[in-house]
DNA sequence: CTGTTAGCGCTTTCAG
DNA sequence: CTGAAAGCGCTAACAG
């Protein structure tokens, strides 16, 4: 299919009589231009509906004021939320998006870079895939001097700017939030270990359970690789453990969900027979039953910070140094942690 | 910040002492090259981590290799499945995809256009704002013959290939099926009139009613402009009608929702007192309680014969001709439409 | 104040 | 089989 012609300076600089250098810098505003020439070519311009061919713009700048986004799984509410984010901030001030979703694959993760990178964007943000234990494509784009920011599921050596929750805190306050509660045997189903939240949650969740002055059980630890089966194996497990538990804090929303389904088709009363929590306040947490409490990770806003700082290091508003920027989270009590209030 | 110097085929060819249209020819594994020169070059390329600009490239032969998508809003899990389809898809065929949302707003559809085509995209895959009932800039990218194909949310005048779900036939499975389970006085919640979707689902609703030898009463056609606030509102007028309605069909399923939450809070028991059935099969709709019936719309499928389209008209491989791709809905019937049942 | 020139990195005739 | 040259649309010295 033949592509619309697209009007170019050329052509407006034959039907005005004057140069194309003109007209790039009548069109730029250049003040070292004759007022009456700048008004015609600009009038021209908008009568002949001229639009810039930003691909021969970048190439001729090297800028091609793109970002490059890559996220594990776009129809994810919360990448969704931060890729929203992204955007507004990019576009305000001047910048387009290129997202890529590398579907929790690592191999995908590596062509999504090479792409972007082919394309010239100017930046990226990356979220790390499940599947990315290794990092060599990541220092490859540092020793490139590629600027790029990791979010959320971040590469903590790697020497560039990150942002995060405060994941420890989240896992903390949840944790803290049930032992208030009166629970003290809480499982923690966890994710895969080499995971960073993985870990990160873990982290508070036995630093509340410290304070408490609980040890360490590390049969109250479960790890599910997140598909619905493991989290249906957990969720059987746990209810087969003797004594029962009191608690179950999992480390991210949909598998409190896998869980409790499960176990509403075993008979299993919540939060009357346990308490649950989650982490991450999708909006399915909210409206199912019991409404489950989890902890809220605003991604609009950590988007926003994300692309912020990305391009304050670009236009050189930042400094070039590698900075960590954490977000804090919100505890969001709901009904499914009313475990010994119910009794 | 300055960004990390790329490989040229320049500096290859310098490199090997031949020319750079040789190294082009290579590169794109010409037939009429030496098969030993062929080889040192993409060896040598490999090793100096040679990728090319795609910008450069993009200008040289006029195509971009890259589509551009306009989404009303990517945090709607419905919209962000269709933008995962057209992802995959595009990939697959070694598109790029540029994505960008419209916030439900005209003008930032128009701007986003304007951008897009800037950027040169091959095509456009648009779902337009709830905003938009001026359809100028539609016209003016036909005018352009600039590429774009219209899905879900499209204007049925232009001619131009679309990609909808059959919403007459939808809405006529979810009211058919409330008249089955004895409902007859069943209100029809639309969103604004001059929506699209608003029109074609009221012609479903009416087309099952008529079946049923119901006459049409306007009395039971009840208009939200889908806040919140006229949502609840809505919901409220419902339960003061009199007689009380069997039954309410909401347009999509975040107003049955809310109608949901706003009758809960009254202490109206769903279905005990009224059935209610929604439209979209948002993942919220299966978790809340009770589980709301609703109509499925494969919003991955529908990216995926969007996108094969319009690449199949780029490629030459489809007709120029204007197609319409309708895609069939499939009844979801839950908890929240068996009023008479438990009666 | 404006035109000429060169060149961003790549592809593609046209010669040889 | 390979090189030279032109040019995609634009910007930015450098002249005048």
């Amino acid at each position: 299919m033949k592509r619309g012609h697209q009007i170019t300076m050329k052509e407006i600089a034959k039907k005005l009589g004057v140069s194309v250098s003109t007209i790039s810098r009548a069109l730029k505003d250049s003040p070292e231009l004759h007022p009456e020439t700048k008004r015609k070519i600009v009038e021209m311009a908008k009568e002949m509906n001229y639009q810039p061919n930003l691909l021969a713009q970048s190439l001729r700048i090297s800028r091609s004021k793109t970002l490059g986004v890559i996220v594990p799984e776009i129809t994810s509410h919360f990448f969704a939320s931060c890729i929203s984010g992204i955007q507004d901030y990019a576009n305000k001030r001047g910048y387009n998006v290129m997202i890529c979703q590398s579907n929790e694959s690592i191999d995908q993760e590596k062509a999504n870079i090479r792409t972007l990178v082919s394309s010239q964007v100017d930046g990226l943000l990356i979220s790390l895939s499940r599947e990315t234990n290794k990092f060599d494509h990541l220092y490859e784009l540092y020793n490139r001097e590629i600027n790029f920011v990791l979010f959320d599921r971040v590469h903590e050596e790697i020497p560039v700017s990150k942002v995060t929750f405060n994941d420890v805190g989240g896992a903390y306050q949840v944790t803290h939030h049930l032992l208030e509660g009166n629970n003290r045997r809480i499982v923690y189903v966890s994710g895969p270990e080499d995971l960073y939240i993985s870990k990160k949650r873990k982290e508070g969740y036995l630093k509340a359970l410290a304070e408490y002055g609980i040890e360490n059980d590390p049969l109250l630890i479960k790890i599910s690789d997140l598909t619905l089966e493991d989290n249906v194996r957990v969720a059987r497990e746990i209810t087969e453990m003797d004594p029962r538990p009191d608690a179950v804090f999992c480390m991210i929303d949909p598998v409190a969900v896998d869980v409790l389904t499960e176990w509403k088709s075993m008979g299993i009363k919540i939060p009357e027979d346990m308490a649950l929590a989650g982490f991450t306040n999708n909006p399915t947490s909210a409206v199912i039953e019991p409404p489950l409490t989890t902890v809220a990770q605003p991604g609009y806003e950590m988007g926003k910070l994300a692309v912020t700082h990305l391009l304050d290091q670009l236009d050189g508003l930042a400094s070039e140094d590698p900075i960590s920027i954490v977000l804090e989270t919100t505890l969001v009590p709901r009904k499914s942690s009313q475990h010994f209030q119910v009794k």
